[in-house]
RNA sequence: GCGAGUGUGGUGGAAUUGGUAUACACAUCAGACUUAAAAUCUGACGGCCUCACGGCCAUGCGGGUUCAAGUCCCGCCAUUCGCACCA
């Protein structure tokens, strides 16, 4: 064994030995339990930044871990090759985005591969590769043989200097980040997919998803955003009606005006003949389609000159334009109700209109019409027939009479929207769609797929590309065979990161999509990614498995067991990013240090779900940390092979640090496997390793320590892989680290004669004793009573009550009367 | 604006089920080794009072529940993430 730690050398060694007998490839293996732990995979952006490391070195931790645990083991890597970024990079160095994302593959590979990561790299899959997004075209166009695709108007960002769409962060401040020229909203045919077909699912199976963070669940609740309320009807002088939809028909007699969205026919109408209020449309066509802007922009509005007849009073009510409506919610109109909503009340207030009180508080909550809107529910007033009823029994009253006029009815509505797939870009896959002149749309038929991108492009960034090919767009319609033109449009990259982890359990298969040995990979039992993802990416995933499972392709409900989300790494406070210059090269600290080091450190700095922050002598520490423990494999090895451990024959010190060995076994599988907390157990592996120096050399303490020595090896290895393969043949370790089990808990180590316990007094620590573990709770009492500090602060007091909490503290509570 | 988090020494963090606040590490300081420095090893390390024993205060701020609160409840403040075309 070397003097010295010297990580390059075998962290390369290493490195070559898992290559070489392709360690970590897997096949199915119904004798074994499977295990598929899976990180998000990257976008190949260029190089790996230190939160891949950090979500990377989480996931392999957990492989390696129940790889230990004898585990069949499946851990993937690939690449969300589509993207922005590298039209980006196309326009920026004239290099198609195809060959700057094949060479940021192969660099970021390589840089995986020098972390250690335990991946089976046959596996391999790249979401660019037409291999990988022809089985996305086929699903699709089932999807669209089934009714689940279909076509209608959406608003996308629009420059029109540039002639060309921008997503929403390519609009800054209203403006085209390239020209400068302000953006303004656009209604354009896209592609849509009925996710919204599966909202009762998406969210009833959300409570079987009991390894996921309740904060994840939580947020897609609310983003899935159940609610019951009623659909009705304002009619309108034409005989037609306005439809809005109300999560509060107790309010419904406090009704003072409607609102519509810009977009909404009504306005549009009405802005025909009126040029004010066309001006206005117009003027609030420029704002993004983002919602948060949407919800902090000022709120304008201004009336159309339509009245629109109450449906229970039958009085009229003005009809307005209001900026803050979203067509894409509900029916693109709301009844307003200012007295009890606040927005309403604003805009009530902001326009002088009326405000009606017709609830009244049930309790003694403050309400104040003349301040703010009472928001809270209570008891009807001001409402005819309805008052005194409560908010369910006028909501059960109201909705029965609208329904019974015809002039509504209950519904259930979700926040959540049908999910927009066509992106007007180049870098995609292609939507395999053929418009036919007679035919329609026609989906591209399976023999014909894939339809492939071309990759011989110039990019200028003006319109996509595929717009100018004829070679790629012109063609026949495979129904009628007229001549037709293929879909420009490609894809959104959410659609190749919905199903990826699938594809992993059968990437080389070119005859199907997904096969029995993915059906029994899936689902993941870890998934590990970061928490950015936490609605979009994953609640994609779930309704792409569930549509997979109704195709007969998946058997189960759900795609990913247990989810870790990672929180993000920081530097000075703030998230790493080029423009604030505060970015870390994991690449030179690999360079400096080697992997292990980066490795430990970044799972010793934070708990994996919360931020990081990064620490230059931080890594110092971790890297002393380990040519430490190599000194002390070293210096151990070196004096000779140990005796064998005899339990019996310890004295109390030996004792005593061969508990701490074995609690520390305990302590850190639970923290590896249940808490998922890495940066305790490493820190619980350091207290053991400190405790070793109170061994001497005699020779059962040479027994304990080999012992310790080898289960710290063991503990490490899924951390820092390539350390422990080096030491653990010098420890007399048998064959590969990575085929070795999990230490295991000597149970009758752990015992303890004594205990030490807290006295409190009046709930202040006064003293600590030592009681024999065996001690009943008198003893106890009587023991913590007689301890000089609390005689003394007992002193003068009458005793009222004692508290013991077996094994941990005695509380007496006393007082002077 | 809406939704979800986070807040503990000089710093990163620990305290797992309401039960000893500050484990482990970083930084700093002191000592050992050295001609010297680095590296390494040993020790100190929340604030205030005390020769000492020990005491008082302290987990963003203000209240509350409890024998006992970093942990539970109410109200604030600060900060981070997401908001549907960034991935």
């Amino acid at each position: 064994m070397d003097q010295h730690y010297k990580p390059q050398a075998l962290e390369e060694a290493a490195q070559e030995h898992w290559l070489s007998n392709n360690s970590f490839a897997v096949q199915q293996d119904d004798a074994r339990e499977k295990f598929y732990c899976l990180a998000m995979f990257p976008y190949p952006s260029g190089q790996l930044h230190m939160g891949h490391v950090r979500n990377y070195t989480i996931a392999d931790v957990i492989a390696r871990y129940q790889r230990m645990q004898g585990k069949n083991v499946l851990q993937p890597m690939g690449w969300d090759a589509f993207g922005l970024p590298a039209e980006n990079a196309a326009i920026k160095h004239q290099v198609p985005p195809a060959e700057w994302t094949r060479q940021n593959i192969d660099y970021m590979r390589g840089q995986l591969q020098r972390l250690g990561f335990a991946y089976d790299w046959d596996r391999e899959l790249a979401t660019c590769d037409p291999s990988y997004y022809r089985w996305e075209q086929w699903f699709f166009t089932r999807l669209f043989e089934k009714g689940l695709a279909y076509k209608k108007k959406a608003e996308v960002n629009w420059c029109e200097h540039d002639q060309t769409v921008l997503a929403n962060e390519q609009v800054v401040d209203g403006c085209c980040w390239r020209c400068d020229n302000p953006v303004e909203r656009r209604e354009i045919d896209q592609w849509f997919i009925k996710i919204t077909d599966y909202a009762e699912q998406l969210l009833a199976d959300l409570d079987t998803l009991e390894q996921w963070p309740e904060q994840v669940r939580t947020m897609q609740r609310n983003w899935i955003g159940r609610s019951e309320g009623v659909d009705l009807d304002f009619a309108l002088a034409d005989g037609t009606q306005l439809r809005v939809y109300t999560t509060r028909p107790d309010t419904l007699m406090g009704v003072t005006y409607l609102a519509v969205a810009l977009q909404h026919p009504l306005a549009r109408a009405a802005a025909a003949n009126d040029p004010a209020l066309a001006a206005f449309i117009e003027s609030q066509g420029n704002i993004k389609v983002a919602e948060a802007d949407m919800a902090t922009m000022e709120k304008l509005g201004m009336a159309t000159g339509i009245t629109a007849i109450h449906p229970i009073t039958g009085k009229e009510v003005p009809v307005w334009v209001a900026n803050f409506v979203l067509m894409s919610y509900g029916s693109g109109a709301v009844m307003s109700v200012p007295g009890h909503d606040q927005r309403d009340w604003e805009f009530a207030t902001k326009y002088d209109l009326p405000i009606r009180q017709v609830i009244a508080p049930a309790g003694d909550e403050p309400c104040d019409l003349t301040q703010a809107a009472f928001t809270e529910k209570g008891i009807l007033v001001n409402s005819g027939e309805f008052d005194g009823l409560d908010f369910q029994q006028a909501f059960t009253t109201i909705a029965q009479r609208l329904e019974r006029d015809g002039k509504g009815k209950r519904t259930v509505n979700f926040r959540l929207r049908d999910w927009g797939v066509s992106r007007q870009r180049y870098w995609g896959a292609p939507i395999p769609i053929i418009n036919c002149g007679s035919c329609g749309a026609v989906p591209v038929p399976a023999a014909d797929l894939p339809v492939v991108l071309p990759t011989d492009v110039a990019f200028e960034g003006v319109g996509s590309p595929l717009k100018s090919m004829p070679a790629f767009y012109q063609t026949t319609c495979p129904e009628c065979g007229g001549e037709a033109t293929r879909e420009t449009d490609t894809f959104d990259t959410f659609m190749e990161s919905s199903w990826y982890y699938a594809r992993y359990g059968c990437a080389g298969n070119d005859q199907a999509m997904l096969d029995g040995e993915a059906d029994y990979w899936t689902p993941v039992d870890q998934y590990v990614g970061g928490i950015e993802h936490a609605i979009l990416h994953l609640l994609y995933s779930r309704f792409f498995h569930k549509l997979m499972r109704d195709e007969g392709l998946v058997s189960s409900d759900e795609p990913f067991a247990r989810l870790l989300t990672q929180g993000m790494v920081l530097k000075d406070g703030a998230k790493m990013s080029k423009s604030k210059g505060n970015t870390v090269d994991p690449q030179s600290l690999i360079e400096r240090y080697g992997a292990d080091t980066v490795r430990l450190f970044s799972m010793f700095a934070a708990p994996p779900e919360q931020s990081l922050e990064w620490s230059d002598s931080g890594v110092e520490g971790a890297n002393r940390f380990l040519k430490r423990l190599w000194k002390m494999a070293g210096n151990h090895t070196a004096a000779g092979p140990a005796p064998a451990l005899d339990t019996g024959a310890l004295d109390d010190q030996q004792k005593s640090v061969r508990r701490k060995v074995h609690e520390t076994i305990a302590k850190v599988g639970d923290d590896y496997g249940r808490r998922q907390t890495f940066n305790t157990a490493i820190a619980a592996i350091m207290e053991l390793c400190n405790d070793l120096g109170k061994l001497d050399g005699e020779p059962q303490s040479r027994a304990v320590l080999q012992e310790a020595l080898r289960a710290i090896v063991l503990m490490l290895s899924p951390i820092v892989p390539h350390v422990s393969h080096a030491l653990w043949p010098a420890l007399g370790g048998e064959g590969d680290i990575l085929c070795a089990r999990w230490p295991e808990v000597d149970e009758s180590a752990l015992t303890r004669d004594t205990i030490e316990m807290v006295v409190q007094v009046n709930g202040k620590v006064r003293a600590k004793m030592e009681v024999p573990a065996a001690a009943d709770k008198d003893t106890v009492e009587a023991l913590a009573r007689s301890q000089h500090n609390v005689t003394r602060f007992l002193e003068g007091l009458t005793v009222r009550k004692v508290i013991v909490v077996p094994g941990k503290l005695v509380n007496i509570v006393a007082n002077s009367n």
